[in-house]
DNA sequence: AAAAGTATTTGACGCGGTGTCAAGAATGTG
DNA sequence: CACATTCTTGACACCGCGTCAAATACTTTT
């Protein structure tokens, strides 16, 4: 058979860094094809659809962001991981000029927006599993930090509501970005939840 | 002059309710023109864009949502007021079945997106000023809450932080669609803020 | 080594959405 | 009654998505 003439991942690669820059919606597979010196049949060929592709480029980046956010709630005392998660999510959302925004969020709320197929709701589950996956990081966070007696109170809705503000972070960023006041809101969440001043 | 065949603020009605359940870009003007029994074209002349006719509509949404919550913000205990808050964001993210979200952070996150005009500036801009004002809202609360020493700390953070925990709740509405769970993380909020347990 | 088989590439097509334009239609005004 | 003005209507160019058949390049079989 034929051997392809392109990388399957460095595609998924560019596809992903356009999606990001300007949304699913945003960004025509002919920007695609053009930034990875493909033809445009090819990407069907090779990935079926524009949502095929795009989850396949979302899979990639999401198991690359969650490997980041692990190592940094890993290790250290609650308040400096919670900061660090802080950091790191900020610092994704912030990366790009312009900045990009939070790809998941930005996915999350592009939703119900392709009203024909059942792609959407594929890309929904794929959103809601990052959301879910950090979320229990977090838990596990807390847990721990219940543990050396640095937290008190239930990991659970703790974690749901940093991955909360987390989201809510995202979009403030498209609002007004301010990073220096999307860094105030983290730390103010990080006290609270610590209890600060107890 | 030759009179206008539609009424104005039905159009912009009809087309909000569309941009609504199907974000900005997936909705046609076509679909609008069918839906409201006029001619695309005459959208065109009346409104000169789509972003132009989203933009009317919104502001429309704008100001009747943020009376809304001026009137659950304005009285009662500061409690109270936080909780009923939280119901009327919540209410309306769950509006129309199936739910259609937030219109302000839907609309956010589908910025960039668009990556022709400077259009995408305007609406930034009303977003972020719906945004702003409903911070100030819960600011005013907060501040009566200090007066009557329902509440100590500052209201600026303190709003900042709900309008945030707000947005994050709207996107994780899109993710989970659980409305029980919205209500939890809105309940665990309010005590937060509040410093139950002290 | 030649032929058959297979997967990829390429270019053309249909469909639908955006925005523009000129021509037609309906009113107010002199 | 004629004229100007505004709205409406339908046609057009352009672009994005997805499909298809034909051409191409490589592997396997004989």
């Amino acid at each position: 058979m034929r051997p392809r003439e392109f990388d399957h991942d460095d595609v998924l690669r560019i596809a992903f860094d356009q999606f990001w820059r300007k949304g699913v919606r945003g960004t025509s597979l002919s920007d695609i094809a053009r930034d990875a010196g493909v033809q445009r049949g090819s990407l069907y060929n090779a990935f079926g659809s524009k949502e095929a592709l795009f989850l396949a480029a979302y899979e990639r980046y999401a198991s690359e962001y969650l490997g980041s956010l692990q190592e940094v709630l890993g290790s250290g005392s609650l308040r400096a991981r919670l900061t660090a998660y802080f950091d790191a999510a900020i610092k994704n959302f912030r990366s790009g000029s312009p900045p990009r925004g939070c790809p998941t969020t930005r996915g999350l709320m592009e939703l119900g927006a392709a009203e024909g197929e059942g792609l959407d709701e594929n890309a929904r589950q794929a959103f809601a599993d990052l959301v879910a996956r950090i979320t229990g990081l977090l838990k596990n966070a807390l847990s721990d930090g219940v543990k050396r007696g640095e937290f008190s109170g239930d990991p659970a809705i703790a974690a749901l509501h940093i991955v909360t503000v987390t989201r809510g972070l995202a979009v403030l960023e498209r609002a007004f970005g301010d990073e220096a006041e999307l860094r105030k809101i983290a730390k103010h969440t990080v006290d609270l939840v610590l209890g600060k001043g107890r």
